[in-house]
DNA sequence: TTATGATACTTGTATATACAAGTGATATTT
DNA sequence: AAATATCACTTGTATATACAAGTATCATAA
């Protein structure tokens, strides 16, 4: 059986790579009680208070429609809190956002030590280098 | 605004890569009349008829619980048949997947065209080597 | 030989995500 | 100034995917 007729093609060794690091990711972040994109979403906004809706879509690299979806659910979660201007939506951290940065924070360098343990600390950072450099390729 | 605070991280650096080859792929495939994991499996039982479901779930790195959903639609959609044999079941391709198969070749080869013009070709070549070893160091 | 455990798969359920189409606000053109 | 186009976001809908728990089969040990 030939197990490997893919690894030669990076949209699969991307996907399969995506679902080990999100498995690690959802790890990690559970202690904060959210999703890593949700975490990754807060941290955005506690940076930057008041970022537009679709400047997080921006930076996230995902669907405008699905930051919606996503802040939707910070919002009912009172993480943050939204107030509409024209047609802006900006963004803002609440206390509750505000008091589990470090928690989440704490996540993220965990989810780096596991994978970096994994693969190598050397290794890491160059493919995610070459991986980042390759995501701005794309989006010429 | 700091756009690429995540830069350095590889589970955002890969979620983004795999988005935005997803996406191509999609468009790749779309001739086929299948999205892309449903293409991958077909090669996969093409080649291997009579392949075990959770050969395929290994194979593509899948949950089990998940191949058995997307062997569902493509059985539903006649292009594969099913045996159970005791607590095994094996996946035989049909002759609608058999004649698919050039097609869902080509789309591969189209979605490798596509991503090696924007990436480059060396680029893509390494990087591939480089992901799939990063999967392999963190299926262990 | 029966009991226990492991294996292979399925089903119930949840969720992140995208696309298409919609709404309302702003900008641009005529 | 009115018409048109563009922009920022939302809503409706679809889907791939995972996890937990279930079922049935097989293997191992008592």
């Amino acid at each position: 059986m030939d197990k490997s007729q893919f690894c030669k093609c990076l949209y699969y060794s991307t996907n399969a790579l995506s679902r080990n690091l999100n498995k690690i990711a959802e790890e990690e972040f559970s202690v904060t009680g959210l999703a890593p994109t949700y975490g990754f979403i807060l941290m955005t906004v506690n940076k930057n208070p008041g970022i537009p809706a679709g400047e997080i879509a921006n930076i996230m690299q995902l669907d405008p429609s699905t930051v919606t979806r996503l802040v939707d659910k910070l919002d009912s979660g009172k993480y943050v809190k939204r107030t509409r201007e024209g047609k802006f939506v900006f963004v803002y951290p609440t206390s509750k956002s505000i008091k589990l940065n470090n928690k989440i924070i704490a996540s993220w360098k965990s989810l780096y030590k596991r994978y970096t343990d994994l693969i190598g600390i050397e290794k890491s950072r160059k493919l995610t280098g070459k991986v980042y450099e390759a995501v701005l390729s794309m989006n010429k």
